[in-house]
DNA sequence: CTTTAATTTCTGTAATTACAGAAACATTAA
DNA sequence: TTAATGTTTCTGTAATTACAGAAATTAAAG
Protein backbone atom coordinates (compact mmCIF):
# COMPACT_ATOMS: atom_id res chain seq x y z
CA UNK A 1 0.00 0.00 0.00
CA UNK A 2 2.81 2.58 -0.87
CA UNK A 3 2.08 6.44 -1.53
CA UNK A 4 -1.67 6.02 -0.13
CA UNK A 5 -3.31 8.18 2.98
CA UNK A 6 -3.85 6.81 5.71
CA UNK A 7 -7.58 7.00 5.16
CA UNK A 8 -7.60 5.69 2.16
CA UNK A 9 -5.53 2.65 3.00
CA UNK A 10 -8.15 2.06 5.79
CA UNK A 11 -10.96 2.73 3.72
CA UNK A 12 -9.26 -0.09 1.40
CA UNK A 13 -9.02 -2.65 3.78
CA UNK A 14 -12.27 -2.91 5.19
CA UNK A 15 -13.76 -2.21 1.71
CA UNK A 16 -12.13 -5.76 1.68
CA UNK A 17 -13.53 -7.18 4.44
CA UNK A 18 -16.86 -5.94 3.98
CA UNK A 19 -16.33 -7.68 0.62
CA UNK A 20 -15.49 -11.10 1.78
CA UNK A 21 -18.60 -10.87 3.85
CA UNK A 22 -20.81 -10.14 0.57
CA UNK A 23 -18.98 -13.13 -1.64
CA UNK A 24 -16.56 -10.43 -3.28
CA UNK A 25 -13.26 -11.89 -3.22
CA UNK A 26 -11.08 -9.53 -0.77
CA UNK A 27 -8.45 -8.30 -3.85
CA UNK A 28 -11.65 -7.51 -5.95
CA UNK A 29 -12.65 -5.42 -3.64
CA UNK A 30 -9.37 -3.83 -2.96
CA UNK A 31 -8.73 -2.98 -6.20
CA UNK A 32 -12.21 -1.85 -6.74
CA UNK A 33 -12.21 0.76 -3.39
CA UNK A 34 -8.29 1.79 -4.77
CA UNK A 35 -9.90 2.54 -8.21
CA UNK A 36 -13.31 4.38 -6.96
CA UNK A 37 -11.37 6.93 -4.59
CA UNK A 38 -8.63 7.14 -7.63
CA UNK A 39 -9.25 10.63 -9.85
CA UNK A 40 -7.32 9.06 -13.13
CA UNK A 41 -7.31 5.26 -13.94
CA UNK A 42 -4.82 3.15 -13.32
CA UNK A 43 -3.06 0.68 -15.24
CA UNK A 44 -2.65 -2.79 -13.82
CA UNK A 45 1.30 -1.96 -12.46
CA UNK A 46 0.16 0.97 -10.52
CA UNK A 47 -3.10 -1.17 -8.83
CA UNK A 48 -0.14 -4.37 -7.96
CA UNK A 49 2.52 -1.51 -6.72
CA UNK A 50 -0.47 0.36 -4.71
CA UNK A 51 -2.04 -3.14 -3.51
CA UNK A 52 1.13 -5.52 -3.28
CA UNK A 53 -0.94 -8.11 -5.39
CA UNK A 54 0.44 -9.95 -7.97
CA UNK A 55 0.22 -9.23 -11.73
CA UNK A 56 -1.71 -11.83 -12.56
CA UNK A 57 -4.05 -11.70 -9.59
CA UNK A 58 -4.51 -8.28 -10.58
CA UNK A 59 -5.70 -8.96 -14.05
CA UNK A 60 -8.18 -11.74 -13.17
CA UNK A 61 -9.68 -9.28 -10.31
CA UNK A 62 -9.84 -6.39 -12.95
CA UNK A 63 -11.74 -8.47 -15.38
CA UNK A 64 -13.75 -9.74 -12.67
CA UNK A 65 -14.77 -6.08 -11.90
CA UNK A 66 -15.55 -5.78 -15.55
CA UNK A 67 -17.96 -8.54 -15.11
CA UNK A 68 -19.81 -6.90 -12.36
CA UNK A 69 -19.75 -3.84 -14.84
CA UNK A 70 -18.54 -1.36 -12.26
CA UNK A 71 -14.94 -0.95 -13.87
CA UNK A 72 -13.84 0.09 -17.59
CA UNK A 73 -10.87 -0.07 -19.48
CA UNK A 74 -10.06 3.12 -20.88
CA UNK A 75 -6.57 4.57 -22.69
CA UNK A 76 -4.97 7.36 -22.65
CA UNK A 77 -2.95 9.70 -25.06
CA UNK A 78 0.35 8.32 -25.91
CA UNK A 79 0.23 4.96 -23.48
CA UNK A 80 -0.32 1.55 -24.82
CA UNK A 81 -1.26 0.17 -21.63
CA UNK A 82 -4.81 -0.55 -20.27
CA UNK A 83 -5.99 1.82 -17.72
CA UNK A 84 -9.14 1.13 -15.39
CA UNK A 85 -11.65 3.45 -14.20
CA UNK A 86 -14.44 2.33 -11.76
CA UNK A 87 -17.67 4.28 -11.93
CA UNK A 88 -17.91 7.31 -9.85
CA UNK A 89 -21.44 7.78 -9.13
CA UNK A 90 -21.85 5.94 -5.98
CA UNK A 91 -25.94 5.43 -6.56
CA UNK A 92 -25.44 4.50 -10.08
CA UNK A 93 -22.82 2.04 -9.20
CA UNK A 94 -24.98 0.11 -6.49
CA UNK A 95 -27.63 0.01 -8.89
CA UNK A 96 -25.21 -1.88 -11.06
CA UNK A 97 -23.94 -4.16 -8.49
CA UNK A 98 -27.65 -4.72 -7.72
CA UNK A 99 -28.37 -5.72 -10.95
CA UNK A 100 -25.62 -8.34 -11.36
CA UNK A 101 -26.76 -9.49 -8.25
CA UNK A 102 -30.08 -9.92 -9.37
CA UNK A 103 -28.66 -11.60 -12.60
CA UNK A 104 -26.46 -13.97 -10.89
CA UNK A 105 -28.50 -14.86 -8.01
CA UNK A 106 -32.53 -13.77 -7.66
CA UNK A 107 -33.39 -14.90 -11.08
CA UNK A 108 -31.68 -18.55 -11.18
CA UNK A 109 -33.38 -18.91 -7.55
CA UNK A 110 -36.83 -17.40 -8.54
CA UNK A 111 -36.15 -20.04 -11.81
CA UNK A 112 -36.01 -23.21 -9.48
CA UNK A 113 -38.53 -21.73 -6.76
CA UNK A 114 -41.03 -21.72 -9.97
CA UNK A 115 -40.22 -25.04 -11.47
CA UNK A 116 -40.38 -26.79 -8.24
CA UNK A 117 -43.75 -24.89 -7.28
CA UNK A 118 -45.17 -25.66 -10.58
CA UNK A 119 -44.13 -29.53 -10.67
CA UNK A 120 -45.54 -29.52 -7.31
CA UNK A 121 -48.76 -28.66 -8.58
CA UNK A 122 -48.83 -31.37 -11.06
CA UNK A 123 -47.79 -34.28 -8.49
CA UNK A 124 -50.59 -32.72 -6.05
CA UNK A 125 -50.83 -34.94 -3.46
CA UNK A 126 -47.38 -36.40 -3.32
CA UNK A 127 -46.00 -35.92 -0.16
CA UNK A 128 -44.20 -33.21 1.97
CA UNK A 129 -47.53 -30.81 1.92
CA UNK A 130 -45.97 -28.35 4.27
CA UNK A 131 -43.16 -27.99 2.49
CA UNK A 132 -44.41 -27.22 -0.76
CA UNK A 133 -46.46 -24.43 0.98
CA UNK A 134 -43.16 -22.99 2.36
CA UNK A 135 -41.50 -22.91 -1.09
CA UNK A 136 -44.63 -20.98 -2.71
CA UNK A 137 -43.91 -18.43 -0.24
CA UNK A 138 -40.56 -18.17 -1.04
CA UNK A 139 -41.41 -17.81 -3.99
CA UNK A 140 -44.14 -15.24 -3.63
CA UNK A 141 -41.27 -13.26 -1.49
CA UNK A 142 -38.36 -13.49 -4.35
CA UNK A 143 -40.91 -12.66 -7.21
CA UNK A 144 -41.51 -9.16 -4.96
CA UNK A 145 -37.91 -9.00 -4.54
CA UNK A 146 -37.41 -9.42 -8.83
CA UNK A 147 -40.52 -6.86 -9.24
CA UNK A 148 -39.54 -4.04 -7.16
CA UNK A 149 -36.16 -4.39 -8.62
CA UNK A 150 -37.77 -3.86 -12.08
CA UNK A 151 -39.65 -0.89 -11.18
CA UNK A 152 -36.80 0.52 -9.44
CA UNK A 153 -34.85 -0.01 -12.41
CA UNK A 154 -37.41 1.96 -14.60
CA UNK A 155 -37.00 4.84 -12.64
CA UNK A 156 -33.89 7.34 -13.57
CA UNK A 157 -31.48 7.25 -10.35
CA UNK A 158 -32.16 10.77 -9.31
CA UNK A 159 -35.63 10.55 -9.28
CA UNK A 160 -35.15 6.46 -7.27
CA UNK A 161 -32.92 8.39 -4.26
CA UNK A 162 -35.10 10.65 -3.87
CA UNK A 163 -38.25 9.04 -4.17
CA UNK A 164 -36.35 6.79 -1.44
CA UNK A 165 -35.44 9.53 0.65
CA UNK A 166 -39.21 10.66 0.51
CA UNK A 167 -40.66 7.66 0.81
CA UNK A 168 -42.16 7.71 4.51
CA UNK A 169 -43.34 10.87 3.79
CA UNK A 170 -45.42 10.05 0.99
CA UNK A 171 -46.37 6.67 2.81
CA UNK A 172 -47.94 9.44 5.47
CA UNK A 173 -49.57 11.47 2.72
CA UNK A 174 -51.33 8.31 1.61
CA UNK A 175 -52.46 7.65 5.29
CA UNK A 176 -50.25 4.01 4.98
CA UNK A 177 -47.70 5.17 7.23
CA UNK A 178 -48.45 7.22 10.41
CA UNK A 179 -45.48 7.03 12.94
CA UNK B 1 -30.03 -36.48 2.38
CA UNK B 2 -32.04 -39.22 3.66
CA UNK B 3 -36.08 -39.43 3.34
CA UNK B 4 -36.18 -35.90 1.76
CA UNK B 5 -38.34 -35.41 -1.15
CA UNK B 6 -36.41 -34.55 -4.11
CA UNK B 7 -37.64 -31.15 -4.27
CA UNK B 8 -36.66 -30.06 -1.01
CA UNK B 9 -33.16 -31.78 -1.30
CA UNK B 10 -32.57 -29.39 -4.68
CA UNK B 11 -34.07 -26.14 -2.84
CA UNK B 12 -31.66 -27.51 0.50
CA UNK B 13 -28.86 -27.70 -2.26
CA UNK B 14 -29.62 -24.26 -4.07
CA UNK B 15 -29.85 -22.44 -0.50
CA UNK B 16 -26.52 -23.84 0.81
CA UNK B 17 -24.71 -22.06 -2.80
CA UNK B 18 -26.97 -19.27 -2.18
CA UNK B 19 -25.63 -18.72 1.13
CA UNK B 20 -22.08 -18.93 -0.07
CA UNK B 21 -22.53 -16.55 -2.25
CA UNK B 22 -23.51 -14.20 0.24
CA UNK B 23 -20.61 -15.23 2.52
CA UNK B 24 -22.58 -17.45 4.50
CA UNK B 25 -21.17 -20.71 5.61
CA UNK B 26 -22.88 -23.68 3.10
CA UNK B 27 -23.80 -25.74 6.29
CA UNK B 28 -25.61 -23.29 8.43
CA UNK B 29 -27.57 -21.82 4.92
CA UNK B 30 -28.55 -25.87 4.16
CA UNK B 31 -29.83 -26.16 7.97
CA UNK B 32 -31.71 -23.23 7.55
CA UNK B 33 -33.30 -24.44 4.20
CA UNK B 34 -33.95 -27.75 6.14
CA UNK B 35 -35.44 -26.23 8.77
CA UNK B 36 -37.55 -23.92 7.02
CA UNK B 37 -39.29 -26.48 5.29
CA UNK B 38 -39.92 -28.61 7.78
CA UNK B 39 -43.24 -29.22 9.58
CA UNK B 40 -41.96 -29.93 12.92
CA UNK B 41 -38.88 -28.64 14.97
CA UNK B 42 -36.16 -30.94 14.25
CA UNK B 43 -33.04 -32.00 17.07
CA UNK B 44 -29.55 -31.83 16.21
CA UNK B 45 -29.39 -35.81 15.17
CA UNK B 46 -32.59 -35.60 12.97
CA UNK B 47 -30.65 -32.36 10.95
CA UNK B 48 -27.59 -34.74 11.18
CA UNK B 49 -28.98 -37.57 9.69
CA UNK B 50 -31.06 -35.40 6.95
CA UNK B 51 -27.92 -33.57 5.32
CA UNK B 52 -25.05 -36.12 6.48
CA UNK B 53 -23.15 -33.35 8.26
CA UNK B 54 -21.09 -33.94 11.60
CA UNK B 55 -22.77 -33.21 15.09
CA UNK B 56 -20.21 -30.84 15.82
CA UNK B 57 -20.85 -28.62 12.40
CA UNK B 58 -24.66 -29.48 13.18
CA UNK B 59 -23.85 -27.59 16.76
CA UNK B 60 -22.27 -24.82 15.89
CA UNK B 61 -24.23 -23.98 12.63
CA UNK B 62 -27.29 -23.77 14.65
CA UNK B 63 -25.50 -21.48 17.02
CA UNK B 64 -25.00 -19.48 14.17
CA UNK B 65 -28.01 -19.25 13.22
CA UNK B 66 -29.37 -18.47 16.50
CA UNK B 67 -26.99 -15.59 16.00
CA UNK B 68 -28.61 -14.18 13.05
CA UNK B 69 -31.82 -14.77 14.87
CA UNK B 70 -33.75 -17.10 12.72
CA UNK B 71 -33.59 -20.13 13.86
CA UNK B 72 -34.49 -20.89 18.14
CA UNK B 73 -34.61 -23.79 20.20
CA UNK B 74 -37.68 -25.85 21.48
CA UNK B 75 -38.09 -27.94 23.71
CA UNK B 76 -40.70 -30.78 23.00
CA UNK B 77 -42.61 -32.95 26.39
CA UNK B 78 -40.73 -35.82 27.05
CA UNK B 79 -37.83 -35.08 25.09
CA UNK B 80 -35.32 -33.75 26.74
CA UNK B 81 -33.21 -32.90 23.70
CA UNK B 82 -33.21 -29.27 21.94
CA UNK B 83 -35.41 -29.01 19.40
CA UNK B 84 -34.65 -26.33 16.54
CA UNK B 85 -37.20 -24.11 14.13
CA UNK B 86 -36.57 -21.62 11.73
CA UNK B 87 -38.66 -18.44 11.33
CA UNK B 88 -41.79 -19.21 9.26
CA UNK B 89 -43.30 -16.01 8.03
CA UNK B 90 -40.93 -15.16 5.35
CA UNK B 91 -41.23 -11.94 5.38
CA UNK B 92 -39.88 -11.14 8.77
CA UNK B 93 -37.19 -13.57 8.20
CA UNK B 94 -35.84 -11.66 5.66
CA UNK B 95 -36.42 -8.41 7.96
CA UNK B 96 -34.37 -10.13 10.67
CA UNK B 97 -31.60 -10.95 8.52
CA UNK B 98 -31.42 -7.67 6.94
CA UNK B 99 -31.21 -6.15 10.38
CA UNK B 100 -28.78 -8.45 11.16
CA UNK B 101 -26.48 -7.44 8.28
CA UNK B 102 -26.82 -3.91 9.22
CA UNK B 103 -25.54 -4.21 12.23
CA UNK B 104 -22.74 -6.57 11.48
CA UNK B 105 -21.78 -4.69 8.22
CA UNK B 106 -23.69 -1.37 7.34
CA UNK B 107 -22.61 -0.17 10.65
CA UNK B 108 -19.16 -0.41 11.38
CA UNK B 109 -18.92 0.77 7.45
CA UNK B 110 -21.02 3.91 8.21
CA UNK B 111 -18.78 4.26 11.51
CA UNK B 112 -15.94 3.70 9.80
CA UNK B 113 -16.53 6.48 6.83
CA UNK B 114 -17.98 8.66 9.12
CA UNK B 115 -14.81 8.87 11.39
CA UNK B 116 -13.24 9.46 7.85
CA UNK B 117 -14.92 12.01 6.84
CA UNK B 118 -15.14 14.38 9.80
CA UNK B 119 -11.11 13.72 10.82
CA UNK B 120 -10.56 14.99 6.87
CA UNK B 121 -13.04 17.90 7.18
CA UNK B 122 -10.65 18.94 10.22
CA UNK B 123 -7.18 18.09 8.11
CA UNK B 124 -8.40 19.97 5.50
CA UNK B 125 -5.81 20.61 3.03
CA UNK B 126 -4.16 17.64 3.71
CA UNK B 127 -3.70 16.03 0.57
CA UNK B 128 -5.64 13.89 -1.78
CA UNK B 129 -8.77 15.95 -2.38
CA UNK B 130 -10.41 13.88 -4.63
CA UNK B 131 -10.59 11.05 -2.10
CA UNK B 132 -11.95 12.70 0.38
CA UNK B 133 -14.69 13.84 -1.60
CA UNK B 134 -15.46 10.23 -2.90
CA UNK B 135 -15.61 8.55 0.57
CA UNK B 136 -17.94 11.72 1.45
CA UNK B 137 -20.38 10.32 -1.42
CA UNK B 138 -20.02 7.05 0.12
CA UNK B 139 -20.97 8.13 3.38
CA UNK B 140 -24.06 9.76 2.16
CA UNK B 141 -24.70 6.76 -0.16
CA UNK B 142 -24.59 4.82 3.60
CA UNK B 143 -26.21 7.18 5.61
CA UNK B 144 -29.52 6.55 3.05
CA UNK B 145 -29.08 2.84 3.58
CA UNK B 146 -29.40 3.10 7.42
CA UNK B 147 -32.15 5.91 7.49
CA UNK B 148 -34.19 3.81 4.94
CA UNK B 149 -33.53 0.71 6.58
CA UNK B 150 -34.91 2.44 9.85
CA UNK B 151 -37.98 3.83 8.55
CA UNK B 152 -38.71 0.42 7.11
CA UNK B 153 -38.08 -1.13 10.21
CA UNK B 154 -40.66 1.09 11.80
CA UNK B 155 -43.37 0.02 9.72
CA UNK B 156 -44.92 -3.59 10.25
CA UNK B 157 -44.68 -6.16 7.83
CA UNK B 158 -47.43 -6.51 6.37
CA UNK B 159 -48.04 -2.52 5.84
CA UNK B 160 -44.11 -2.43 4.52
CA UNK B 161 -44.89 -5.09 2.29
CA UNK B 162 -48.13 -3.66 1.12
CA UNK B 163 -46.61 0.06 0.86
CA UNK B 164 -43.72 -2.17 -1.38
CA UNK B 165 -45.63 -3.91 -3.82
CA UNK B 166 -47.84 -0.51 -3.90
CA UNK B 167 -44.66 1.52 -4.51
CA UNK B 168 -44.52 2.55 -8.08
CA UNK B 169 -48.54 3.55 -7.78
CA UNK B 170 -48.09 5.24 -5.17
CA UNK B 171 -45.10 7.35 -6.90
CA UNK B 172 -47.29 7.63 -9.60
CA UNK B 173 -49.88 9.09 -7.62
CA UNK B 174 -47.78 12.08 -6.15
CA UNK B 175 -46.13 12.39 -9.50
CA UNK B 176 -42.81 11.46 -9.45
CA UNK B 177 -42.95 8.32 -11.59
CA UNK B 178 -45.00 8.57 -15.07
CA UNK B 179 -43.77 4.98 -16.85
C1' DC C 1 8.69 -9.90 -40.09
C1' DT C 2 10.85 -9.26 -35.84
C1' DT C 3 11.31 -7.19 -31.60
C1' DT C 4 9.37 -5.42 -27.62
C1' DA C 5 5.90 -4.66 -24.31
C1' DA C 6 1.65 -5.81 -22.48
C1' DT C 7 -1.99 -9.13 -21.11
C1' DT C 8 -3.89 -13.58 -20.10
C1' DT C 9 -3.80 -18.24 -18.79
C1' DC C 10 -1.68 -21.93 -16.38
C1' DT C 11 0.44 -24.28 -12.44
C1' DG C 12 1.85 -25.08 -7.98
C1' DT C 13 1.76 -23.30 -3.27
C1' DA C 14 -0.04 -20.86 0.61
C1' DA C 15 -3.77 -19.45 3.43
C1' DT C 16 -8.20 -19.88 4.82
C1' DT C 17 -12.24 -22.03 5.88
C1' DA C 18 -15.03 -25.95 6.67
C1' DC C 19 -15.53 -29.99 8.82
C1' DA C 20 -15.35 -34.76 11.27
C1' DG C 21 -14.30 -37.11 15.27
C1' DA C 22 -12.80 -37.04 19.88
C1' DA C 23 -12.74 -35.22 24.24
C1' DA C 24 -14.72 -32.41 27.70
C1' DC C 25 -18.63 -30.68 29.82
C1' DA C 26 -23.45 -30.39 31.35
C1' DT C 27 -27.92 -32.08 32.54
C1' DT C 28 -31.38 -35.18 33.95
C1' DA C 29 -33.19 -39.30 36.06
C1' DA C 30 -32.64 -43.01 38.80
C1' DT D 1 -24.13 -39.82 43.21
C1' DT D 2 -23.72 -42.13 39.42
C1' DA D 3 -25.15 -43.63 35.12
C1' DA D 4 -27.02 -42.27 30.90
C1' DT D 5 -27.87 -39.04 27.47
C1' DG D 6 -27.26 -34.80 25.29
C1' DT D 7 -24.39 -30.62 24.03
C1' DT D 8 -20.29 -27.91 23.31
C1' DT D 9 -15.55 -27.15 22.56
C1' DC D 10 -11.19 -28.65 20.87
C1' DT D 11 -7.95 -30.56 17.53
C1' DG D 12 -6.27 -32.17 13.38
C1' DT D 13 -7.33 -32.95 8.53
C1' DA D 14 -9.57 -32.10 4.23
C1' DA D 15 -11.30 -29.10 0.86
C1' DT D 16 -11.57 -24.86 -1.06
C1' DT D 17 -10.15 -20.57 -2.41
C1' DA D 18 -6.78 -17.14 -3.15
C1' DC D 19 -2.69 -16.05 -4.93
C1' DA D 20 2.31 -15.50 -6.88
C1' DG D 21 5.26 -16.51 -10.48
C1' DA D 22 6.07 -18.62 -14.86
C1' DA D 23 4.74 -19.62 -19.36
C1' DA D 24 2.01 -18.64 -23.26
C1' DT D 25 -0.31 -15.46 -26.00
C1' DT D 26 -1.52 -11.28 -28.14
C1' DA D 27 -0.78 -6.74 -29.94
C1' DA D 28 1.75 -2.78 -31.41
C1' DA D 29 5.94 -0.45 -33.33
C1' DG D 30 9.75 -0.38 -35.94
Amino acid sequence: MKSLTPFVQDFILHWGELGTRWGINRTVAQIHALLFVSEVPLNAEDICHALGVARSNASNSLKELQNWGIVRVVHLPRDRRDHFESMKDVYEMFRVIAAERKRREVDPTLAMLRASTEEMERAEGAGDRYAKGKLKELRGFFELISETYEKLDRLPTQPAVKAIKKGDKLLKAVGLFSS
